[in-house]
DNA sequence: GTTTCGGTTCTTTTT
DNA sequence: GAACCGAAAC
């Protein structure tokens, strides 16, 4: 049953971090050393060593990190890990207050709210107290704020004194807003990103019993990527292992991106302060690229300011010199891209072998063109999430209805699907509603039909026409027949008038129904959906396709703990690479290096970094650009110059 | 007073 | 793509 040899299979490095000692441990594991493999070794060590996988919780940033641990562990020490406790802060968070959110005056069937969801609630709150004026920050920005100011645990009133210092914005409003938008999510008996983690740590800090009984239960807490962990999460974490204390940690301090959203890499510096007993351990000898891609990566990143110094060293041979090309724009850019892909291909690369990173989503407008234009392969993880885009959160609203009666935001959506409602009239049916609206109610669907304007009875009937096909069973059942009744009877005719692309999304809610199916509740089904921002990739493909050929177009921080054996990275230029609104933010310079760090490690074989000499601006004006400060850092014979015209 | 529609603008990064 | 804005339509 357990088919796994430490020593033959991990290097002493990673041997020495899988076979540490009970006890605090830090393991500092630089790009493509095998990060993943430890931990999940590790977890596989402790497992044979005869704890309890229940005793065991591992914590991640990404439910791709956590599916891909507990799959690899499951392939070492077989179902015995089916019992762990893994997956991301958030999801972790929501497990316990799942259980236990009585305590903090929640019901136990508390909706989650997503980003989307989080932002027109703002907006509403902006609306009802009659703010809303051109010089008002808008609902997004607010959102972000109040956001901030919880992941950075810094109070809000200083937050926003730095954010609007050179506005004309009344404090007192945004405090308004605020203030409205915790008692609106309090009455929908829902929780935002944020809460799942505030309302975590608070259950452990209020509650002692509740605290004892975890920190008793995990015996070894792990956590991976912990140089992302924020302030609340890194409390999270050494409250749990107080007890037992057996907390390993792994991270690298060089791929610290996300200080943006609060991440504090604070945590790791100073875990060696926090815990003097700590072990500390380095990965430094990276499989993953050739020397010139390495001495690129170190040299890079060298000069940044407080950080554990490490120098990835090369496993592997030389290949080819990493190449930095210089086009006139962007368009030539996107052209150098298409013809190398064709030599790759040439040459044997698979498609799926080849990745293009760039900072922003929009810095791929030109290749997805062409790309599109010679019909050629490529996914591309979107800017708007899959569980984010219109069509998708659109059907979910019956199935958040049909869950929870008391979703206004749900229902506002619903209705706002038919002609002649908006805003303004959702909002008064769902105050003569009571504000709360049952579906399977008949009484309240024949009430709402009474109450509709004219013109959107017509529609009304086939919406209706899917609760009263779906019986009551379905509620406590699978979300997929509601979803597909819901599709057929009304929203299918409805996307086919709505979206040029209707085919694509009918795709999706495809993909999405055959997703939902897996899930057993409709509660279950909801809570996932809010904590997936992505689809996996498989399942998004379409069959169609043929994957292996399918070239990968991806931000960098989507990119993070990937690999390609051809790596472009675009726009290599100053204010898009690094990029010029983050220069002045808390992570700064220094993050947008370890940005491009991250980006030159994603790649095995070859490398290029695309530098456009000009770009066009918002209003088509051509600018020069300036090549990025991360190039021209490094020594010249680093990289082989070429010039593409 | 509301809603719709058509045009415009803007895109950093994510659970 | 989708949020936003202003003007026209209900």
């Amino acid at each position: 049953m357990h088919t796994f040899d430490i020593e033959q299979d991990l290097n002493k490095e990673q041997q020495a971090a899988v076979l540490a000692p009970d006890g605090p441990v830090l393991v500092i594991a630089a790009a493509g050393t095998g990060k993943t493999r430890t931990l999940t070794y590790r977890v596989a060590h402790l497992v044979t060593q005869g704890i309890p996988a229940h005793r065991i919780l591992l914590l991640t940033f990404t439910n791709r990190a956590a599916n891909e641990m507990l799959e690899r562990a499951r392939v070492l020490v077989g179902s015995g890990v089916s019992n762990l406790w893994g997956g991301t802060f958030h999801h972790m968070g929501h497990r316990l207050l799942r259980r236990h959110a009585k305590l903090l005056g929640y019901g136990p069937d508390y909706v989650i709210l997503d980003q989307d969801d989080s932002q027109r609630m703002v907006k509403n709150c902006v609306d009802e107290l009659k703010l809303k004026s051109k010089d008002f920050p808008k609902a997004s920005v607010l959102q972000s704020l109040f956001s901030l100011a919880v992941n950075k645990s810094l109070s809000l009133e200083e937050l926003a004194k730095g954010r609007f210092s050179d506005h004309q914005v009344d404090l007192a409003d945004v405090f308004s807003v605020h203030r409205r938008y915790e008692e609106k999510k309090r009455a929908l008996n829902g929780m935002d990103f944020d809460d799942l983690l505030v309302n975590a740590l608070r259950l452990f800090r209020e509650h002692e019993e509740i605290r004892v009984r975890y920190q008793e239960q995990f015996q070894h807490v792990l956590v991976d990527e912990y140089q992302d962990t924020n302030i609340i999460q890194g409390a999270w974490v050494d409250l749990l292992a107080q007890r037992h204390r057996n907390l390993l940690v792994v991270g690298d301090d060089f791929q610290s991106i996300y200080s943006w959203r609060g991440a504090n890499f604070r945590n790791i510096i100073t875990f060696p302060e926090r815990y003097p007993d700590a072990q500390v351990y380095k990965l430094e000898t990276n499989y993953r690229s050739t020397p010139d891609i390495l001495n690129i990566a170190n040299r890079c990143i060298a000069g940044n300011p407080e950080q554990f110094q490490k120098v990835l060293r090369a496993m592997r041979g030389q290949h080819k010199r990493p190449v930095l090309v210089r086009t006139t724009g962007g368009y030539d850019q996107a052209r150098f891209v298409m013809e190398q892909i064709h030599r790759l291909r040439r040459e044997g690369y698979k498609g799926s072998e080849i990745a293009v990173l760039y900072r922003a989503h929009f810095h791929a407008m030109e290749l997805q063109m062409e790309m599109n234009r010679e019909r050629m392969a490529y996914d591309i993880t979107s800017g708007v999430r899959f569980f984010e885009q219109a069509h998708v959160k659109d059907v979910c609203t019956v199935v958040r209805l049909a869950g929870n009666p008391g979703d206004e935001l749900a229902f506002q959506r619903l209705l706002g699907l038919l002609k002649g409602v908006g805003d303004k009239t959702a909002l008064k049916l769902w105050v003569k509603l009571g504000r709360r609206f049952d579906p399977w109610e008949p009484e309240q669907l024949a009430l709402l039909g009474k109450l509709l304007p004219e013109r959107a009875r017509e529609n009304w009937k086939r919406m209706a026409g899917t609760f009263s096909k779906c019986i009551r069973f379905d509620a406590e059942g699978s979300p997929g027949h509601l979803l597909a009744a819901f599709v057929d009877a009304f929203y299918g005719g409805y996307a086919v008038a709505t979206f040029d692309n209707y085919r694509n999304r009918r795709e999706d809610l495809n993909g999405l129904i055959d997703f939902s199916s897996k899930y057993e509740t409709l509660q279950e089904f909801l809570e996932e959906m809010a904590l997936q921002t992505n689809l996996d990739q498989e399942s998004r493909l379409t069959g169609s396709v043929n994957t292996e050929q399918v070239v990968r177009l991806s931000t960098v921080h989507q990119a993070k703990g990937l690999e390609w054996p051809v790596v472009f990275v675009l726009w290599m230029v100053d204010g898009k690479f690094p990029s010029g609104k983050s220069l002045d933010d808390s992570g700064g310079e220094a993050e947008e290096r370890r940005l491009f760090y991250v980006a030159v490690t994603r790649a095995k074989d070859e490398l290029f970094l695309g530098v456009p000499q000009t770009s066009r601006g918002r209003d088509g004006v051509v600018q020069r650009c300036m090549t990025s400060r991360f190039v021209t850092e490094l020594p010249l014979d680093m990289l082989e110059v070429e010039t593409y015209r």
